[in-house]
DNA sequence: TGTACATCAGTGAACGCGCGTTCACTGATGTAC
DNA sequence: TGTACATCAGTGAACGCGCGTTCACTGATGTAC
């Protein structure tokens, strides 16, 4: 391709690129407004200023402006994640954990329609295409990375729990996939620890934001409460530094 | 007021009362298939075979069916925990906890709209009643009358956490709420854990309905894998039979 | 460098649709005497 | 027990609204020779 060619490609492209970005912008502030089920491409449209048909040249529909920004909000998410993550030495792994916890916690009070859309109820009659799959597991994937710089030993004694059951025949069949994923050396009593903690911080998260937390924790406290309660379960993880 | 007057009155109260009942079936129904955000008044009157302005005889608008809807939601949860936490004998701790944790999954897994309706993203341009929070706490309540329930002594013990952090003064402070609802004699250190454990019931139950779990959990052994993590929270709590 | 042609962004009208809420009304059911 | 009246459930039309998507189009911008 001639440079020529190439420049004159870029600039159209870029312009397409940029319209695009604007357009998802457009649509991140009505979700803030509206929800993500009520989010319409006629008041997309409105709010960049042109007609509603002329979205259809950047999304084939609807359904595909909400993919997009469902990808982007696991992006973002994630790169948050594993930017507080990586500020930290590799050595200290609860202080990893922890910092992961914190900054999707922090992610979600800065993009709360963002959290909902994703980690908040589905959105009906709306089936997240495969593309999705891939940004939505990068949090996860760095947590598991924090558990797998932990040395062994240590992960099996973090195993050995308090009251620990004996898991049923069906509990380690059901944590196969997961214990998998943690690589090689981790232990079904760990792979629950792992399980919980995963599931404790977005259920933390989407209990303050959705308003279940209201009674129980002072607002204005929240931050130094979760921050414990992170610690705690880099403690029941095993994690030490 | 007369026997005659009274069973006159009755009849046409209870006639409304049925079919109060038949239009938040018919919503409940509708709610199913189109999620909470487009909960359709209209729809609703065409399903239970009447014209739209007649819901209007019993529910103000929208909002006051989508607040019956709510009130019904926590009550049901509330009483099916309450009933399978009620079969076990008072001594049994762990059970008791288990038991409601299980409970609260099976209802969710069994209404899972209903479950999004109220532990989901709220609903946008909705705001909950004072009439909704009373119902919301039953289960709440529940898993504190366990934790009351158990020795001060072993609570205290349990509270002496792996890796125990230290609480900072902010997280302490916040935590005075929960801590006062758990009762005289809960130390801070089991209200963190008293909350992780409560959070993580919700949290878990949200990301499997929600479809974060696929691939981390077998399908079919999901049952037993919750029990394992309800158990495992159970010791943390330093619930002994 | 100049010109004919192809590509593409955006327009504006139209489609058929469903929504919440109001209003004046009909007729059945209960109430008071 | 019988009758006049009040209450109430449900009707049907209408209001003003917004939605997603399609289509033929205009005009600007890039491409090929």
């Amino acid at each position: 391709m001639p440079t020529t060619n190439g420049r004159a490609q870029g600039v159209r492209a870029r312009a397409r690129a940029e319209m695009r970005t604007e357009i998802l912008d457009a649509a991140r502030r009505q979700l803030a407004q509206e929800g993500a089920a009520a989010l319409s491409l006629r008041a997309v449209a409105r709010e960049v200023g042109m007609v509603s048909s002329a979205v259809y040249r950047y999304f084939d529909n609807r359904d595909a402006l909400l993919t997009a920004l469902i990808i982007d909000a696991y992006d973002s998410l994630g790169a948050a994640a594993e930017d507080a993550e990586g500020r930290l030495p590799r050595e200290d792994l609860p202080g990893r954990w922890v910092a992961i916890a914190v900054a999707v916690r922090a992610w979600a009070l800065d993009n709360p329609s963002l959290y909902a859309l994703v980690y908040g109820s589905p959105v009906p009659g709306y089936a997240a295409p495969e593309d999705t799959i891939a940004p939505a597991t990068r949090v996860t994937r760095l947590l598991a990375a924090v558990l797998q710089d932990a040395p062994r030993t240590e992960v099996d004694s973090a195993a050995a729990m308090p009251s620990g059951p004996d898991l049923s025949p069906e509990a380690v069949e059901g944590l196969a996939p997961l214990v998998e994923f943690l690589g090689p050396g981790t232990t079904d009593g760990r792979a629950v620890v792992a399980l919980m903690a995963w599931t404790w911080i977005f259920g933390s998260v989407s209990f303050e934001l959705f308003g279940h937390l209201s009674g129980a924790v002072a607002p204005e406290r929240r931050t130094a409460v979760f921050a414990a309660e992170a610690q705690q379960a880099a403690g029941w993880l095993g994690l030490t530094p």
